[in-house]
DNA sequence: GCGAAACAGCACACGATGTACGATAAGGGA
DNA sequence: TCCCTTATCGTACATCGTGTGCTGTTTCGC
């Protein structure tokens, strides 16, 4: 498990052809762009790419699992200083942060042009984030709704809230943006109907 | 405005054409599905595709328009036996039902090997909608929350929720989905905090 | 039936993909 | 510093999907 430092030329490759594949997809998509063109903006040899990376998806697949763990790392140090009870929704304030942090990185995996992949591997971790959560307040699903429905209800709603946000230049701050989802969310729309 | 009936054999090439994608997404994926293999499915020339669409991606947004279509009709219809008030969310029901009623092509074109075109299709007509119902309720957004914001979570929670139920196999009936979305929406999650 | 379409089948050029291999350069341990 | 290992480069090659053009043949609508 203990595995040795890593090469300095491998660690650097796969860092610029992160780099490069992050404003490719800025500029025109991820589906327009092609492992050519990464290679290109690299300056690195193509037969160079295929040693590391299997494809384009492999190479956006680990950069995703990157952005996962910090994620998870992210969370994790956040809802340990969180009053039970708070903690349902408490993945929003730190992920609307982390999004304004790195925001060009989220506008290429997220944005319209970023394709779905990306999108779906922050759901999924927010999926689970949510389930863990509610799990530990058993008692209190005497409502009959699925609980998996809640899930989805929940983390849809936050992604679609997050890509709104950014797609739109991340104008408010974090902070009044998870105030607004929050109320949204746990007081819901009746005031609007 | 008035056009002309159109070939016969036009119309039986497109439709051909559009059912030989369609069954080609469920069992491959519309990434992995190739113009050469919706001809050969659908015993039509490779040319004859292109005198008709000029890429695979026309053919699915062709196909996309007929349902869009379709969806503004019958929320239409359904919005106008419905007392104000309740309109907000009136599109949930009428949309559970025509997903059950077309379950195949909701699976092929929302699901997971559907991709992400279709899926932004419904969700913006979705979003027309709910952004139609909330300008007629103008007096109440004294909450400072963005109008867009308010229809990005409500659209937002409920695709999710659309895709869980289709990905799950459409179990509970459209009713009952309905009675579920719309509780979680209207009174929020607190019961669950 | 006749003329105008829609259609099939084929060939071609093009671009992207993934693989293979020998030559060169750079890293890391002694 | 030297030397061995390994990464990288450049190139060539086979493959596949795409979009277009062309020539007959079939079929529809009148």
């Amino acid at each position: 498990m203990a595995k040795r430092p890593i090469d300095r030329r491998v660690a650097r490759t796969r860092e610029t052809l992160h780099q490069a594949l992050l404003s490719l997809i800025l500029e025109k998509g991820y589906e327009a762009t092609s492992v050519e063109e990464v290679c290109e903006r690299a300056n690195i040899g193509r037969s160079t790419f295929y040693a590391h990376f299997t494809s384009k998806d492999d190479l956006k697949r680990s950069g995703l699992d990157h952005l996962r763990r910090k994620l998870l790392e992210r969370h994790r140090s956040a809802s340990a200083s969180m009053p039970a009870g708070t903690r349902l929704l408490g993945f929003s304030l730190p992920m609307f942060e982390h999004a304004r942090d790195h925001i060009d990185l989220y506008r290429a995996l997220i944005g319209s042009k970023g394709g779905a992949i990306a999108l779906d591997t922050i759901r999924q971790t927010l999926c689970d984030f949510v389930r863990g959560e509610l799990a530990t307040t058993k008692g209190k699903d005497a409502t009959g709704i699925p609980r998996e429905l809640v899930v989805q209800h929940i983390v849809g709603a936050y992604m679609a809230v997050l890509i709104w946000w950014l797609d739109d230049g991340a104008k408010l701050p974090p902070g009044q943006m998870d105030e607004f989802f929050q109320r949204l969310m746990s007081e819901g729309i009746a005031s609007y109907s």
